[in-house]
DNA sequence: TCTTGTGATAACATTCTGGTATGAGCTCTG
DNA sequence: CAGAGCTCATACCAGAATGTTATCACAAGA
């Protein structure tokens, strides 16, 4: 049952359109044959002649005419099909709830999200700032999509996509006496007051090894709980701030020097989702927007699964 | 450049709305790898996949569920078209101005009429009346789309489908002296009182010529003008009507003899239309449908082209 | 008359679309 | 657990659809 082709409709329509079976060839780049074949088949399955050969011209009847609006009409409507399929294939549609740990959210994630938006307009984006463990929750309860979390994630229900990672730098005055050095080892740091974060979590761990391997003891004057107020104090005078550079760079100006630790201590971010539901493909496209986002900027260090 | 394509998209909907592969395949008559393929097909063109295969089955995704909305509207207008194909096909579209002269349209195409528009209840029909002289040249200047006319049509811009004929009869009272024979020769009429019709024109003119080369002389009794009156002045026994058998034979009941004169003299119509535009659709099928329809009418004599 | 435009047709290659046969995976049941 | 019965996927083959190039016939103008 050979059903109505669609091929023929087009062609039927820019003949209509283009006055000839040439120019519409022209138009649908095609040669004149396979448009007058395609015509010849169309009529044969609508089962009348749409055009009067005369004089070696095709000459629409009034049936044609008729016919030509409601082809145009099925057609656009196909079309509009097509462009939603394209959209869909962009991942331009449906809803995208973000969460991520503030100092995350407020700088990375508003630029990486209005990013993403003016590429996919149709995309609705709720974007949800909380702490580190309320954000693995709400991924893995599925009260949002994804989020972004600092590795190890440590989570049953939580799979991860290894995104980007920053070294540990020490922020200090411009004056100081490291600033002299391109980077700072552990034992540099012997005596020197330090401000520290993230009391107890796992990159917290590592320094607090670091320094224990080294034999170095440490002497922190302030425990804090963001990095601004690090920087801050750093500024000041009050001693050396071990923190995320990372985060630390947008404090960084010209009174603030930044000297990375040596052996490196990495904080790693990934892109986290639940592990019961299969990423949709809005998520994919952010995931891909957000890995290629991060090569663009240079103060970033990508990271993927397989390197990783 | 493949374009999205017709059967992919009434495949899709059908795997949608029956919910598997196999169920779509069974209502589009197909066989299930059949369906997988063009599933398959669609998902590359469009560039992504449509449904999550989990477990053996196919879950539609939220973009499929999306696209679909749209899909079925598109195929919905697709139908219309072919709908609307179809009724054009049948002719059913348009507008049909028909003229006949009065003793043609007040009975026999009245009748043909009614038929046709029950089959075709969406083309208009306007139907005149008018002398054989004014209806050829409305056709001719397509005041009217097409008509009935009586041979030998004799107009250069008309275009003539034999329709037709009819032969000439005797009308005379059942007792009359003559009523015994099964035909009547031209002989048979001499002396006999005449109702005779149409002065001047051309079947007149044959019947004339009859009677001279027979060499009998016509004893006219009254000359008039319509079948009716001519058939029921021969009731009245004022003479031997010799008229259209074909008009005569509504007016035959069991008052009045009807006899064929032979050698016959024939009544000849023909479908007309103007000979500078081809015929529309609806016109054709109406032709066709009147040659039909006159086959079904016993006391009518069919004449095709060929024939003629 | 000759050129240029139209559309139609034939012969051929490629792609699409259908079929059958078969396999792999899941679920339910005895 | 074994097997029936369902799902979808894949391989392979045949025929139709769709495109090409190479022609032809015809009409209109220069």
């Amino acid at each position: 049952m050979p059903s109505i082709s669609l091929r023929s409709l087009t062609c039927f329509r820019a003949i209509i359109d283009t006055g000839s079976a040439t120019a519409a060839a022209r138009e649908l780049g095609l040669t004149q044959p396979g448009v007058s074949r395609l015509l010849n088949q169309f009529e044969q399955q609508i089962g009348f002649e749409l055009f009067q050969r005369s004089k070696g011209r095709l000459i629409p009847s009034p049936e044609a005419l008729h016919l030509y609006k409601e082809i145009d009409i099925a057609l656009q409507s196909i079309e509009r099909v097509q462009q939603l399929a394209g959209n869909l294939n962009n991942a331009d549609f449906g809803e995208l709830k973000i969460v991520a740990p503030p100092s995350f959210a407020e700088f990375f994630l508003s630029q990486l999200v209005s990013d993403f938006v003016q590429q996919h307009p149709n995309v609705r984006i709720s974007l949800d700032s909380h702490s580190a463990e309320s954000a693995k929750e709400m991924i893995a309860l599925r009260a949002v999509d994804c989020g972004f979390v600092k590795m190890p994630a440590d989570h049953p229900t939580l799979a991860c996509e290894p995104l980007v990672r920053a070294p540990t730098t020490c922020v200090m005055p411009p004056n100081h006496r490291l600033s002299g050095k391109k980077s700072i080892r552990i034992k540099d740091l012997d005596g020197e007051p330090l401000i520290m974060l993230a009391k107890g979590r796992p990159t917290r761990q590592q320094i607090d090894d670091a320094f224990r391997a080294a034999g170095v003891r440490m002497t922190i004057r302030v425990e804090t709980h963001t990095v601004g107020s690090a920087c801050a104090l750093a500024g000041n005078g009050t001693g050396i701030a071990l923190v995320n550079e990372m985060l630390a760079v947008r404090y960084a100006g010209t009174d603030l020097a930044l000297r990375r630790l040596v052996p490196g201590i990495y904080h790693e971010y990934a892109f986290a989702y639940s592990a019961n539901a299969p990423m949709t493909r809005v998520m994919q496209k952010f995931l891909e927007h957000s890995r290629a986002w991060i090569k663009t900027q240079h103060v970033l260090q990508p990271v993927t699964r397989k390197s990783a």
